[in-house]
RNA sequence: AGGGGAGUCGCCAAGUUGGUUAAGGCACCGGAUUUUGAUUCCGGCAUACGAGGGUUCGAAUCCUUCCUCCCCUGCCA
């Protein structure tokens, strides 16, 4: 090293700037260039009328999460909550929970629960400024409908008598330009006149429908006239049987946002061809004086795809409907209940969510991403127990029978001050059966004859053998390698093994969870894993006794388990694995 | 010639008003520590930015041709 110039530390810069990426981009630009800086706020979702003349918006940005409660929330749902959420936190603003319950066939009060649960669970609220902003797009159905007759007066908006069918035959396809409906040029009177009556209940489902009047012919598919209010006559979990026309999604959502003066929504790469009929719509309201400026944009971004998962709704109804898995919150499934239930926790999503990022590219992320995010997390948090889940039993031959002695074991490694427990050891163990071999393959370095390991916390042993009769491995410990006394160093030893006392040991049932597909890209049920679930009756050291429904814990060498808290009983306990330890022998 | 998007290391992903050696994370490979074959720590890891051509002193960033993948023809969202 005579090289005075290589004396020179180069380090690189230690951790990145906050995630940087292009939604984040885009709100600098905007709030660096002024578009919100009149932005106002009349403390409630509203009209132009509402806002105009509020004072400032205390919230800089506004983005909101809007699921319809159709369906229970799975992990692309979070990386959504965890990126509208987070960047509401990040820049001072507001993120809105919203009930897109635009259509009352497939929405129910179950789901509104469960999505509610969920995006708690995740460790975010929805609470800004002092005011709740949970929000029903329901509750905008008065001004949809008003904001509708203003279409139709200003041209913009005709009532449609074709049928679906009709319909779809004359909206052209892919590479041909479509053709106007007959009814395409009625007057402004006659619509306003059939409108009232399809509000009215004077017409069958289906017998007419609302259309945006834009262009026929445009190459975008979305702007042929699309249908914006359609007749269904169906009681709303909300609204009842107020309303018999029910708005369509285009429609809609951009009214939802900008009456709750959303700055950025934030939705996935499919809407992308949408967003000229949102700002049309957008533009449309704004210029009759019905909705404030500045205007929401809409934001396109690239849903989750994990490997080995599947997250279409119906493939996840499949799994339910055909019993692959027990409900919507098997601990298998990819559910936020079920991811709950398996013992994954919302700090380790939100890690996932910011470590994933977010871009316009399709992609797949590996699940052991996913795994790894929850390990690190559990890792801080789960304090470390001992479990023998495939027991086979271990007799210390010069170990008096009726002794018993107990053994101080820390509760995690690296963090003394959660002190320690006591963890009763005698001359009868569980260990677990692959822990012993009586011909060790390469490397090995477990109990085997003649091999010497430390049971944990405990003594030095020497392996003597295996009684085949009684199936039972036999050892002789050295009393002087006592764990925390002096003598403890004096043999050194690779391997070092967990145990649990047999005479002192609880019985629970332990179910360990695997893959739910056994393929990255899965298909049909072909693909499902037959070994995603095994059962054990595992035996835990006695402080396991205690716990409790959802506390999680790291059962030493194998993983992490948490209680689960629908089958458990004060009697008989279970504990469902979340995800093992990295392992790197890997035979 | 339908329209709209995307292609940067095995997996993600910065960087895109052109400017020294293309961030960071995960994975992986070494090594250290370790009473979890865990954790932690240190080091390594793209002459390369879908491909070709061009402009330029200089391009992942500009122009051009081409290739691949995704989305769109619900009175679903």
């Amino acid at each position: 090293m005579s090289d005075a110039a290589s004396a020179t530390p180069k380090k690189h810069a230690p951790q990145p700037p906050s995630a940087s990426n292009f939604i984040r981009a885009a709100i600098d630009a905007d709030l660096a260039s002024g578009k919100y800086a009149s932005r106002t706020w009349g403390g409630q979702p509203g009209p132009a009328k509402a806002h105009e003349g509020a004072a400032t918006d205390p919230a800089r940005i506004r983005t909101r999460f809007p699921p319809e409660p159709n369906g229970y929330l799975h992990i692309g749902h979070a990386k959504s909550i965890c990126l509208n959420f987070g960047l509401a936190r990040d820049y001072g603003g507001a993120c809105h929970l919203r009930f897109d319950d635009t259509n009352p066939e497939k929405e129910e009060q179950e789901y509104v629960d469960s999505i509610i649960a969920a995006v708690k669970w995740l460790g975010y609220g929805w609470e800004h400024a002092g005011s709740s902003h949970l929000y029903y797009a329901s509750d905008y159905f008065d001004f949809m409908y008003h904001a509708a007759e203003h279409l139709i007066e200003t041209g913009h908006a005709y009532v449609d008598s074709l049928s679906a069918e009709q319909m779809r035959a004359l909206r052209g396809t892919l590479t041909e330009a479509g053709k106007d409906s007959p009814y395409r040029d009625r007057s402004v009177e006659e619509n306003l006149k059939l409108f009232r009556q399809m509000r009215d209940g004077r017409f069958r489902e289906g017998e007419h429908v609302l259309r945006a009047k834009i262009d026929m012919a445009s190459p975008n598919i979305n702007l042929r006239d699309p249908a914006i209010y359609r007749i269904r006559k169906v009681s709303h979990h909300r609204t009842g049987d107020k309303w018999c026309v029910y708005p369509m999604y285009t429609y809609a959502h951009p009214i939802e946002d900008a009456l709750e003066r959303i700055t950025h929504s934030l939705c996935t790469l499919e809407f992308e061809d949408q967003r000229p009929c949102y700002d049309w719509l957008l533009e449309r309201l704004a210029e009759g004086g019905l909705l404030a400026r500045p205007l929401p944009q809409q934001i396109e971004f690239a849903r989750l795809n994990l490997t080995y998962v599947v997250l279409s709704k119906r493939k996840l109804v499949q799994l339910v409907a055909e019993r692959h898995v027990d409900g919507w919150d098997d601990p298998r499934m990819p559910t936020l209940a079920g991811a709950r239930r398996r013992g994954y926790t919302p700090e380790g999503f939100r890690l996932f969510a910011e470590r994933i990022g977010v871009s316009k590219a399709d992609s797949w992320i590996e699940y052991s991403v996913l795994e790894d995010c929850m390990r690190e997390h559990l890792n801080e948090v789960a304090p470390r127990r001992m479990a023998v889940l495939d027991p086979v039993k271990l007799v210390i031959e010069n170990y008096p029978e009726d002794r018993e002695e107990s053994c101080d074991v820390p509760n995690h490694p690296q963090k003394p001050e959660w002190g320690k427990r006591q963890v009763p050891f005698s001359r009868e163990l569980w260990i677990e059966r692959e822990d012993f071999t009586e011909t060790p393959p390469k490397g090995y370095f477990r109990l085997f004859p003649g091999n010497k390991v430390r049971l944990r916390y405990g003594y030095i042993v020497e392996c003597t053998g295996y009684d085949q009769a009684t199936g039972t491995v036999r050892c002789r410990y050295d009393p002087d390698t006592r764990s925390g006394t002096p003598g403890a160093e004096k043999v050194k030893v690779k391997g070092n093994i967990h145990w649990v006392s047999v005479k002192h040991a609880c019985a629970a049932e332990v179910r360990l969870y695997d893959r739910l597909f056994k393929v990255p890209h899965p298909g049909g049920n072909e693909d499902l894993n037959p070994d995603s679930r095994k059962i054990v009756t595992a035996r835990l050291e006695p402080a396991l006794g205690q716990a409790r429904a959802e506390e999680r814990f790291q059962f030493e060498r194998h993983g992490y388990f948490v209680v689960d808290p629908l089958d458990s009983t004060p009697l008989a306990q279970v504990f469902n694995r979340a995800v093992t330890l990295r392992d790197s022998w890997k035979t």
